[in-house]
DNA sequence: ACAAAAGTGTTTGATCTACACCCATGG
DNA sequence: CCATGGGTGTAGATCAAACACTTTTGT
């Protein structure tokens, strides 16, 4: 359909563009993590910022977030959620443009601390974010919130760890996430509960010399029950 | 700035278009409605729908749903809360749209009836929903999701009462939210117990002989407490 | 042998649930 | 005087929070 047409048959005038920003957090087993970019573009070159694009015609906004994702991190087949959309007049000093925010969970390894770092991108600790541009921060801020809300209904912690975890790398998730800590046996007695972890019979040495046991979650059982409240 | 130079600045060849949808429920003392407006524009013009339309180049789209608000109902300062956003690219067969979903609350008095009747709107018994143009089912199911959410953890059934309420009210008020019944005794134990209600002198007595105490909510008493549950 | 992290139960208080009768009043 | 909806308390169960010591093993 040409832009000729939609406008005839809607009778619109806009000159609006439609963004995608995304922001994605990890977690290294020890904190929570956030990965900026340098922008690429004027205004604001070289600032740091969410990653981000323009949406393309042909695409939902859904898979525009994830070929962002892929295009500019290599990453795919990761947890990416809708958070909100940002539409102040002013909110880009470039044009008008609304941005839907995205948020995005994975866990972060050796592969992909060094792979992210040939995109011009960089781990930050929650902390130590730098200045960002346009309203990038609120959107951080938001994205944080959402995460706590909903890592309390939903299982979503575990898409921050590799398909294999121990306990204690659980225990430190959760913790960085709610900035706050946990007793050990409460938080263990509580998820062991749920029966949504199956146990190993390896041991992740890589911490502690006694070594700690490898679970990985069980997704069937999850669905099977639906908590209302998670942790 | 002009659509050239805005082009020009991002190199940006888009051709979606930027819509607000609105979902706005009220509550009659009796149970939760939806109102819906028949369409007025090809295709699908005559058909029931949310109320929406494209968004203004000179608003913020906070803004552009509160004009759609006010245009379509004559309603204003009332609750809006972004829901989400839309972004199928077929969702819409007459062009490339993409919609920010709004959800509203308001009490509905006699007044409102009537007022709101005049534009071509009509209220709805949630189970007696007809069929809905495009996406909007789904962002009725999602909306009301939204609002079950958030009426666990903020008072926002408030925006659904007059100003002065029962506790019979209230309590009907969160069984249509949610479905299912709420013992009486424990119902207003809790919510009296939050200490966030001043009770008036006077008595409501159109649904009982005895009367029922009018309340009103105290939103000092909240926002000193802010409750992570409420319900 | 010791430092460092993993693992394990019990007690207490708070909260949630279930449950049934009296009250006030208009008709 | 009676039908109708408004108002009230208690006991048992469940859940959340506080709390300290033993185990394993690499150095």
């Amino acid at each position: 359909m040409s832009l000729l047409e939609t406008n005839l048959k809607y009778n619109v005038n806009q000159t609006i563009f439609v963004a995608v920003d995304c922001a994605i957090f990890g977690f290294d087993s020890k904190s929570l993590k956030l990965l900026l970019f340098k922008r690429k573009v004027e205004p604001l070159k070289g600032h740091w910022s969410l990653i981000g694009a323009f949406i393309q015609d042909d695409l939902s906004i859904d898979e525009g977030a994830k070929q962002v994702l892929l295009e500019s991190t290599g990453l795919s087949g990761i947890y990416l959620n809708q958070l909100k959309t940002y539409g102040n007049k002013d909110r880009d000093p470039g044009a008008r443009v609304i941005s839907v925010g995205y948020y995005s969970l994975i866990p972060v390894g050796e592969h992909e601390i060094s792979e992210v770092e040939e995109y011009d991108a960089k781990w930050f600790e929650l902390n130590e974010l730098p200045e960002l541009i346009l309203d990038h921060r609120q959107m951080v801020d938001d994205a944080i919130d959402a995460i706590r809300t909903n890592a309390r209904s939903k299982p979503i912690g575990f898409n921050l760890l590799p398909p294999k975890f121990t306990l204690p790398m659980l225990q430190t998730l959760y913790e960085s996430i709610f900035q706050r800590t946990f007793d050990q046996r409460n938080f263990r007695k509580k998820i062991l509960g749920m029966g949504i972890l199956d146990k190993t019979n390896e041991k992740d040495k890589s911490t502690s010399k006694k070594g700690a046991f490898l679970y990985s979650f069980n997704k069937e059982a999850y669905d099977d029950k639906t908590y209302e409240t998670f942790i």
